[in-house]
DNA sequence: CCTTTTACTTGACACTGTGTAAATTGACAG
DNA sequence: CTGTCAATTTACACAGTGTCAAGTAAAAGG
């Protein structure tokens, strides 16, 4: 039957989930999810074909049960240009914490792992077209801070909201996880429109 | 003699430096750099015992031929907030692509390598120390945005000038290099301060 | 009841890259 | 010619990923 194959494959990625989540990236190796899992290291291999694709999986497993997609919906509801992109930064810097163990090992493999590469790209793509659609919002409403193209401000909210710099805030610097959506909300609004500060 | 022990030593550095700035980080491998200075990969262990050794002395040795420390100074020197803040994303935006070779190895290494973890960490605190002092000119001079503590001031600045964001915007996102510090000035100012643009 | 398929286990092995240990070379001193 | 000492090379150990072949237990299906 394939619910048995299933559950293994479902086992397997709650145990990386798991695993990823405490101990930190590239230090998962295959046979401690393997172990977590109840079967052996080869067994992994047989529901995924590498590491990467484990870690994509992983991934969007999380995505899945998180329930990243309708989070991001609430967020393109918001009808002004300034109510969505605090909805937008709101939805994704809660984001980030919750995926952040598969996260570390996916960059860390993108070092050397070209499939890892890809598809870490691929998510940054996909926030990276939450930001041009929050700067969107903002042009229309004519919010947009006057002499900055929509690109240039998307990849700056794209960079301004990327995970190594959540690591870096929350991580290195101790931010309480409020004090760095709320931080994000205000530098967003300050760098990229003509508004005043965010409602707190 | 100790003359030629030096001499392999810096050519090792050397071939380091050139490896690492063409080809990134961790794709550059201890027996390529030893082929590179003429010696078999052995010899290299015989002046740096390790990867993250040799990775932090080339990290100096860049730093001492390109003279970031006089660079740095000079940004120091500037009298005022606001010049202060300019000249020091200046002096450090530039020089991040000067060092990206060895910052993206090194990074790399950190991952897995603890030796490597802290000579990062070092290097970044060292940049927090800049980010700190350009903070506190800011503070002097009256200029600092109401309701921002330096310290958080410092914080953002720090995650703002990281070598990742550069890599974003100038590798991903394929900006040139004059826009990237121009941007990371004006972001600045806006974020941080009561200024208005920054002088083009 | 027997056969086939499925899901997994076991164990060995190839490969890559770092780091270690032992053997070798070569210059120079007595 | 020999001894010594340092620089260097050859050979090896180790970790982790991924491959491969053979075996096993149980469910599916005639």
């Amino acid at each position: 039957m394939s619910s048995n194959k299933t559950d293994t494959r479902t086992r397997i990625l709650d145990a990386a989930w798991n695993l990823l989540e405490s101990s930190g990236g590239p230090a998962v190796r295959m046979g401690d999810i393997a172990k977590a899992a109840g079967i052996s290291r080869q067994a992994v291999y047989l529901h995924f074909p590498t590491r990467a694709d484990l870690l994509t999986a992983t991934a969007r497993h999380i995505d899945d049960a998180k329930g990243v997609d309708d989070r991001l919906a609430a967020s393109r509801a918001a009808t002004g240009g300034a109510e969505r992109l605090d909805a937008f930064i709101e939805a994704w810097g809660n984001y980030i914490p919750e995926i952040h163990g598969v996260a570390r090992a996916l960059m860390a493999a993108a070092d050397s792992d070209p499939a890892a590469a890809e598809a870490w790209a691929d998510r940054m793509a996909a926030l990276r077209q939450g930001c041009e659609a929050a700067v969107a919002a903002l042009k229309k409403d004519g919010l947009l801070a006057p002499g900055l193209p929509p690109r240039q401000a998307t990849d700056l909210l794209w960079t301004l909201l990327s995970v190594r710099n959540w690591e870096q805030l929350v991580g290195d610097a101790g931010w309480p996880q409020k004090r760095y959506v709320a931080a994000m909300k205000t530098t967003a609004r300050r760098s990229l429109t003509t508004l005043a500060e965010p409602p707190t």
